[in-house]
DNA sequence: TCAAAATATGAATACATATTCATTAAGTAG
DNA sequence: CTACTTAATGAATATGTATTCATATTTTGA
């Protein structure tokens, strides 16, 4: 056995891991955490039972997996697009933008982004805390936050927290609504993202 | 036995049931639907686990007397106390006002109601749906900004359906916001809503 | 005080499902 | 082809908990 076959062997492995792993996000989107059970995932994804202990220690350790591959993702993805941008108000129309399409492509996966949301109290008693790239994510939106209120951009009296949380909570409701309405309707998403950075810029006013 | 003990009979049974009910609250709170165990809840109304299928039929209609009981509260409080005023603006301050004083001194059920926000998908296999109060809420607050928009308070470019949602999100954040902070703190509540109402009718813009 | 009715009890049952592991199959190298 | 290594299988095990029910306790009305 040779070098590069053991390498090949590796990448075999990972693709069967992210598998399993892309199964049990439609499985987990569908049925809630508790739920869903590893019979459903293992079913989804082709395999017996068993074998998905091969590649993830148990049911919890599979399910943060899932998290931090995508939260990663989401924060990669929205970081990159808004590197080189100097305006703060373009920079938060393409966070915006870029979230929509995420979501939109990643659409079992909001699902499951938006109940870890509300769970802030019940992390008691889980193994593994999801809060790390949850709250990198939002460190990352209250930078932003920040940023404009250096320039003047967005009022300066409340922290760049809460405005994040109220500029996250805002995006999910839209994309709530979206879902909800026609579920392949992630069209358009310019005009859905002018109307969130209008909304949230400006209020409901008339 | 008479009719008047009769009735202090069901009185009684009344306030066991509640008892129970209220005991639930807090462990549905602090442990999500399906970690709460009926022993918990016993244990929690000082009762044998057995006793608790005296006064529910099963776990799932203990949870949804519970989201009834609360919704309706909130329900019933926001509607009296909004019933006389003209003022559309006035209105929807006094809903802010009071629904921060409803979660205020129903913190767990805070908790379960958000979590509750956050599973439209998840309906599936439930024997009962919780939709018809969550509905009703909306639909009220729904109605109050389709008041707002004949009136031209709130501009009449979107649904007031998705409006009020994006309104109800940005109150639950707020919520969130301040028992992350200080648990105990909701002192303020006239300043607190004041800040609620600006930002939803002014946005964020400096 | 007493028997009948209403309540409460918590151990026993039923069931679901996460996790393990002895067995089978597939792949690899010599 | 054969011995060996790795991977996959799914039935068996372990555990947790919703629900039931025979039994015990309390309340009621006479």
């Amino acid at each position: 056995m040779n070098t590069y076959s053991l390498s090949r062997k590796k990448r075999d492995k990972q693709l069967r891991r992210a598998d399993i792993l892309s199964a049990s996000v439609h499985v987990f989107a569908q049925k809630g955490y508790e739920k869903a059970t590893m019979q459903d995932i293992a079913r989804k994804a082709q395999y017996a039972t068993g074998t998905v202990y091969l590649y993830f220690k148990d049911k919890e350790s599979l399910y943060f997996s899932l998290l931090e591959e995508k939260i990663s993702k989401l924060i990669s993805t929205t970081k990159e697009k808004t590197a080189g941008v100097k305006d703060v108000r373009e920079k938060i129309k393409i966070l915006i933008y870029e979230s929509l399409a995420f979501f939109g492509s990643n659409q079992d996966f909001f699902q499951i982004f938006i109940s870890e949301t509300s769970k802030f109290r019940w992390v008691i008693d889980r193994k593994i805390a999801p809060s790390a790239l949850m709250s990198e994510h939002m460190n990352y939106l209250a930078g932003i936050i920040r940023e404009a209120q250096r320039e003047k951009v967005i009022r300066s009296n409340f922290k760049a927290e809460h405005i994040a949380d109220i500029f996250a909570a805002i995006l999910s409701t839209v994309i709530v609504g979206l879902l909800k309405e026609k579920p392949g309707c992630f069209e358009n998403l310019k005009n859905i993202s002018g109307f969130i950075f209008d909304i949230f810029m400006n209020g409901v006013k008339a």
